[in-house]
DNA sequence: CAATATTATTTACGCGCGTTAAAAACAAAT
DNA sequence: ATTTGTTTTTAACGCGCGTAAATAATATTG
């Protein structure tokens, strides 16, 4: 704001009266200078509004504070929902948090990995896609960098993991389900991108089991990450054919019930929970436009902002004690079923 | 992959034969080599894969092959979308492209502009909130750093602006609802945050005029992202009441639209263009969500594509040209009727 | 008030690379 | 083979900051 453009820290040292070393000091900790020291700085930086060349400063630097995240696909809200809380998360924290996604590509996984190894992060939280994911490149770079992964796990990693329990949040609604009404079958996708599909499938199994029931799973074909297209057609069929023995159908996620919605619309069956209806669908993870389908999607909210927090905070931990891989710690939440009007 | 690790530039030289004046113009511009010398580089870059410190590069440059892009909020498919495409233009055009979200808070988007500040962009793609906007900050930058504004535009800015022409996109729905059944009415905010949501009331008013109608608006309470809860609520709130003068309602976005398919829903009214139905909807926007909705939405596609394209391109002959407002070209797209089942 | 602990200053070096100028090597063309 | 034009090498400086060691100044304590 001041007439005169401060060039570099020298020249501020100059300006504010402080030495170089201090301000640099400053600059990487606030907390680190003395209050009355503090307070000089920050008046003179009022005055002449002076910034730190961030690429010097990093230059020098082993590790930054930059922290990576990497989730699968920013387009799909589940992840931008949660990799917005673990955003907000870092940056309480101090750090600098940068977003990437994969875009649904497995091999842009590897590729993000890559280009923030040259930032020289701090750590990084990664939402890996599982079964796509270049398990080897994300191991070797856990062992460069502090890692913590979270929403999907990579088995037999070393990593620490946050995540929802899906045998919990499987078991709540199928119990649901049985109670309310007819048994349900389940439908997923084929060959699943997410290694949380199959834990859902166990879970279903499991659940249906002890309560006395025999699993129904329907696996249609497709990949990759349009569901919806995916649950409107290729569930459209089952509904059309009459495949479904009960009249109940527990989706793996959301979006493939989003999918079978408007598939069940466009055949002419009520959908819900109502005497009247046809059929009866849930979702799993309680997508932002769930509350909007029609009918409104009964399914499992997942805690969102504590996976994130405690994703973050696992993360924080790791940095600052060093110790890369501890004993393997795990971290499941709960989810919570949601009931609207489609079951 | 090599056993010796290399450390720097220097280094890399010392084991590849080339010098490191030579190596630095390489990794500034691989074609500025002899072809000869290109080819042993690479040959040596495939063996010991060093790659240069990025800190260390860009601290003496006056200005990065960074791009700062910034949308308002990314958890709106629309601006993941076309935020999506404006990457993969500038990473095709050699640059690498910061993707930030101002997540719907304005103040936000000053607070991104800061900090791509000090990331020494060499030009930034702004898709800007238009009403909320510092546009002082805006105007600011704009002079400092090499800038496009897309999506929403920014009144007597000189910045180059890349869009949809709201005339002919909202023009082209008008006519096609008045040429199928009874006129349209408009369903919009009170307090649009997006400048598009002006020009489409003002589109919709003439268009009306046009075809020989009384243009019927309906403003409802809400600021804010959340349209699907708005459109839910207020706009059921006006279903509810037969507010509505005609029995086709054109909404200013589709997540509008989204939330009044679902409060029609509830309310028992049959949506769509059949000689059964209550009423008619149509949106702006073409939502990934749309072609799921029950009814599918009709709607207007905008040319992501085309705009994402044109905006990069824009850019980078500015930042070629170095003539940061040479004269200022706005350029419109036209969007695209997508007729389903709602109206 | 003196003794001690804490914080700031001075001085100086190094990081990895951009960049330049002059010299050398190389390629193309007469 | 010589000239000319282009590319590479050599040598050297600077960027803005981190960081360390020694010294000086300032707080804290009894």
């Amino acid at each position: 704001m001041a007439p005169t453009k401060i060039r570099n820290m020298e020249e501020f040292a100059a300006i504010s009266g402080i030495s170089r070393p201090t301000l640099s000091k400053y600059f990487n900790n606030p907390d680190s200078v003395r209050k009355s020291t503090r307070q000089r700085i920050e008046a003179a930086l009022e005055q002449h509004d002076y910034r730190p060349n961030v690429y010097a400063m990093n230059q020098n630097r082993q590790t930054t504070r930059n922290i990576g995240v990497i989730v699968p696909n920013l387009a799909d809200p589940f992840f931008n929902e949660i990799g917005r809380a673990v955003e907000v998360a870092c940056i309480e924290a101090g750090y600098s948090p940068i977003l990437l996604s994969s875009h649904g590509k497995p091999e842009l996984e590897a590729e993000n990995l890559e280009s923030l190894r040259s930032l020289k992060p701090a750590g990084v939280l990664l939402a890996p896609f599982g079964r796509g994911s270049d398990r080897k490149a994300i191991e070797k770079f856990g062992k460069d960098v502090p890692m913590v992964l979270f929403d999907a796990n990579i088995s037999d990693s070393e990593a620490a993991f946050v995540g929802t329990d899906n045998f919990q949040s499987v078991g709540l609604i199928v119990e649901y389900l049985c109670r309310s009404g007819e048994p349900p079958c389940l439908f997923e996708l084929e060959t699943p991108s997410n290694p949380n599909a199959i834990k859902r499938r166990q879970a279903y199994q499991l659940s249906m089991e002890a309560h006395g029931f025999v699993p129904r799973i329907f696996q249609v074909k497709g990949s990759g990450w349009n569901f919806e297209e995916i649950g409107q057609s290729e569930g459209g069929a089952l509904i059309h054919d009459g495949a479904f023995p009960t009249n109940t159908v527990l989706c793996s996620n959301d979006r493939l019930a989003i999918g079978l919605l408007s598939a069940a619309y466009k055949l002419g069956r009520k959908v819900g929970h109502g005497a009247d209806c046809d059929i009866r669908i849930a979702g799993h993870d309680d997508h932002p436009f769930s509350r909007f389908t029609c009918p409104s999607l009964t399914t499992i909210a997942q805690d969102y902002a504590a996976i994130a927090e405690r994703a973050a905070s696992s993360l924080f931990r790791i940095i600052d004690t060093e110790k890369t891989h501890s004993e393997r710690d795990e971290t499941l939440f709960e989810g919570k079923l949601v009931l609207r009007d489609s079951a």
